[in-house]
DNA sequence: AGCACGCCGACT
DNA sequence: GTCGGCGTGCTC
């Protein structure tokens, strides 16, 4: 702390630092500078800052000025944590654009950009205070407790009292407490941030004389094998990495720890402890070159060609046309160029073989960002890149707000995934849509990678805005999968349909498995039947909170809602008219696993949804069940399409095509379609061709004839050739509102009124509030408002205005204080 | 986000 | 009467 005799008594100037402090509220606030700290204020450090009564935050400097605040007394700057600036000028610009763009505040941006390592807040500690003795029969019974507590235990948090009282407002009596001397309370504020150390062991320089190594060995040998094996595990290990860890060594000799340490006692290695990093590289050199293909090579000099007149580049390449190896090639252009990449994948795809198969290429130039990282690892990449020794970064959404200094190339790859987009906690950026601008402050260039490219991005580039690059074909030689349509129609007239499956399903399924071939089944419900019906009286249970039916759940003997997760016990009479005449409409995941047993008692099926993969490991544990082939059948949600790589899965059967290509929504029909298309490219891997079989009542569909006119070649490709010539209607930009308030009645109100304000300035191109349902989320009710646009910067800008407007209102109105939680648009 | 203040109902 | 609930407003 400093002493109040410095700042008096010095006449240099008075400085003032506007701080970002990391809380959801919408200025900035304004600190005295003490003159001790007045040569290391500077834009982008962080510092201690007290705000409010007691709590100490850490902020960071976004300003520096002389100008005094007029209507208030500045309180006084504590600390300053850096020694230079952690975060730059560039990434508070890309924080400003970010809160502006998705409408929350810079504090809110903060929270998400920096690691929580990085932002340290105060615990408030409460001690007894020492030079005070309490007569404690004068105390009441809670100042009793929390006097005992203390005795025994000399700190506490105001957690820990909240815990002991069983009460939730503490601070009265905590403050009654310090007036009477009897405790003393400060907030501290703690680094988290610790450095790994480790154990590293060298080889005395005496030995590395052959001639003593070759005497030393046989006395080793003799008297203490075990030290003879380091030995010689020590040497092995040195022949291929430079540095070699203790516990590198004990795991590749099989010695103890005690061994080794004779070994240093005796001098024959040498022990040297150093800070070590937590993220894992190995210093292999990159492996061997790849060979692109005609092709490849190609489709790499047309994305370079299109990079000199565009600043982003989408690239439509089939499943497993190679695309990671185009990605590489550009990689090492950019590293050769002296500029840093970032590659961004989403989250589910991190966990896969693509990280080693980069670090194999890329070794101590790649680091890993995600949020499965502890925070010590993340801070650590973070000044890894801050200090340039990271050229390439891999990493999820949250990686956009790494410190970089000169990146040259960003690739999104699976541009298309949804889990760019994040929902819960403010900002709701899309990564993919932040990287583009990103991409533009650092004048470099974006490049964005499907097999299923989204609507918006394939517009973007058909009208130019972005380059296009297309790889037709998989990489060596593989065939795209072959897709059949069958008809329900046709096979129920035939009376050949088994159950939910058509004959055509059903023979290959029995082929794949006499094969050993594995086989996904896709049926985009979740649950045993998502409607149950009364025959007497056509009564439906729905939700008690939104308005929609509820699904059925075998294994829970529940119904299910999907929207808010509320549940009931299934009736076994009508509550409506006491009938026991109930039936259940439709199907979901839950039943064609079901009904599959039953066909085929000896296969092996398991299920894929929200349902089988709710607890942490069980997904991962699917996966590998079925990577060891222990799974022969898998029936799943759309969860089965999601990238993941299967090894010998020849058949996926989409059980109903028509549940993904029905719905009344243009955009809801788009993402159906995109999931088709992703669900039949994981057919046919590993030099086998794959089959795709549609089962649909509607072969005349649009979609699947047009699977059946275009000769079955893949079913993505096919449609966006169609949609080259705007046979289908121009897309639209969306800006998507949830409006959410506790009482339902405001919560409508509010929405009405959001509508009528956009309504007056575009009309009918506002959907809803009416449109989707009100559903209910924990004690909050939330309706949603959909603005749709063509395409057009002017309109989407005036409308974030006028949103702006509306929610400033709502803040400042005492009547509601509900708020507008998600502003969503497309990249301008 | 905290925390205080003020208003209300329900308990020793 | 006061304890504790919750809504509202403020923090440089």
């Amino acid at each position: 702390m400093l002493e109040f005799a410095d700042i008096q008594h010095t006449d240099r100037e008075t400085l003032f630092v506007e701080v970002i402090l990391p809380l959801a509220i919408s200025k900035n606030y304004t600190y005295r500078v003490p003159f001790s700290l007045n040569d290391s204020v500077f834009i982008g450090k962080r510092v201690v800052v007290q705000f409010g009564k007691s709590k100490l935050y850490t902020a960071i400097i976004a300003a520096v000025g002389n100008q005094a605040p007029e209507k208030y007394e500045a309180k006084y700057l504590l600390d300053i944590l850096d020694d230079r600036p952690v975060v730059t000028g560039r990434q508070l610009r890309f924080w400003q654009w970010l809160a502006d763009y998705y409408l929350c505040n810079m504090g809110e941006v903060m929270n998400a950009a920096l690691p929580s390592a990085l932002k340290l807040a105060s615990e408030t500690k409460i001690e007894l205070n020492k030079d005070f003795q309490v007569d404690k029969s004068t105390l009441h019974d809670k100042e009793f407790l929390i006097t005992e507590a203390l005795e025994i235990q000399n700190e506490l948090t105001v957690g820990d009292i909240v815990k002991l009282l069983g009460q939730k407002t503490v601070m009265p009596i905590l403050k009654s407490m310090f007036e009477k001397n009897i405790i003393n309370i400060s907030e501290e504020v703690s680094e988290r941030y610790k450095p790994r150390k480790r154990t590293f062991l060298t080889l005395n320089p005496i030995y590395n004389d052959p001639d003593n190594l070759r005497e030393l060995f046989p006395i080793l040998e003799k008297r203490a094998p075990k030290q003879a094996d380091a030995l010689l595990a020590y040497i092995k290990l040195a022949r291929t990495q430079k540095t070699i860890s203790k516990n590198e060594l004990i795991e590749e000799s099989g010695a103890g720890d005690a061994s080794i340490r004779s070994l240093i006692e005796k001098e024959i290695l040498v022990a040297e402890e150093k800070n070590v990093s937590r993220l894992y590289f190995d210093e292999d050199e990159f492996s061997d070159n790849f060979q692109l293909s005609d092709t490849q090579e190609q489709v790499l000099n047309d994305i370079k060609q299109q990079f000199s007149e565009k600043d982003v580049v989408l690239l439509h390449g089939v499943t497993s046309s190679g695309k990671t190896q185009l990605y590489i090639r550009l990689i090492e252009d950019m590293i050769n160029s002296g500029k840093q990449v970032l590659y961004l994948l989403p989250e589910i795809a991190l966990t896969t073989h693509i990280i080693e198969r980069l670090r194999q290429y890329f070794g101590g130039n790649i680091g890993v960002y995600h949020s499965r990282f502890n925070d010590n690892e993340r801070v650590e990449v973070w000044q890894k890149v801050l200090n340039h020794e990271y050229k390439v970064i891999l990493g999820a959404r949250s990686s956009v707000f790494l410190p970089f200094a000169d990146l040259g190339l960003i690739i999104v790859d699976e541009e298309h995934e949804t889990s760019y987009k994040q929902f819960d906690p403010a900002p709701r950026y899309n990564a993919r849509d932040a990287a583009i601008y990103l991409g533009n402050m650092y004048q470099g260039k974006v490049l964005l990678g499907s097999a299923t490219p989204s609507f918006e991005s394939y517009y973007n580039a058909r009208t130019h805005k972005y380059g296009f690059a297309e790889l037709a074909e998989r990489f060596g030689g593989v065939e795209l999968p072959k897709t059949e349509v069958v008809s329900i129609t046709e096979e129920l007239k035939k009376k050949t349909m088994q159950s939910h499956f058509t004959s055509v399903l059903m023979d290959d399924i029995k082929t794949a498995l006499a094969n050993k071939e594995q086989v996904i089944l896709f049926q985009n419900r979740r649950g045993y039947a998502p409607l149950m019906m009364c025959k007497v009286c056509a009564y439906t249970p729905k939700c008690v909170n939104c308005d929609v039916s509820l699904t059925f759940h075998k294994s829970s003997g529940k119904l299910h809602c999907h929207y808010c997760g509320y549940k009931e016990e299934a009736p076994s009479i009508c509550p409506a008219c006491g009938s026991t005449h109930l039936e259940y409409k439709g199907f979901g995941t839950e039943k064609v696993e079901d009904e599959l047993s039953m066909l085929l008692p000896g296969a092996r099926i398991a299920r894929m949804d929200l349902d089988t993969t709710r607890s942490r490991n069980s997904l991962q544990n699917i996966l590998n069940d079925l990577e060891e082939k222990k799974i022969d059948i898998l029936v799943g949600t759309q969860m089965v399409a999601k990238g993941l790589d299967f090894s010998d899965v020849t058949v996926i059967g989409i059980i109903n095509a028509d549940s993904l290509l029905k719905y009344p929504d243009y955009h809801a029909n788009e993402r159906s379609f995109q999931m088709l298309a992703q669900v039949s490219g994981r057919a046919g891997r590993r030099g086998k061709q794959g089959k795709v079989v549609i089962q649909t009542y509607d072969p005349n569909h649009r979609v699947i004839r047009q699977v059946i006119e275009n000769d079955y070649k893949d079913l993505y490709f096919t449609e966006m050739e169609e949609r080259k010539s705007f046979k289908y209607p121009p897309f639209y930009r969306i800006i998507n509102l949830d409006v959410k308030h506790k009482s339902q009645d405001i919560l409508y109100n509010q929405a009405e009124y959001l509508a009528t304000e956009l309504r007056k300035n575009f009309g009918d191109r506002v959907i809803g509030p009416e449109y989707p349902l009100i559903s209910r989320i924990r004690n909050y009710y939330i309706k949603s408002i959909m603005l749709k646009f063509e395409r057009d910067v002017e309109s989407i800008n005036r409308a974030k205005a006028i949103i702006k407007d509306v929610i400033t209102q709502f803040q400042t109105t005492k009547l509601s204080k509900g708020a507008i939680i998600q502003a969503d648009v497309d990249p301008v």
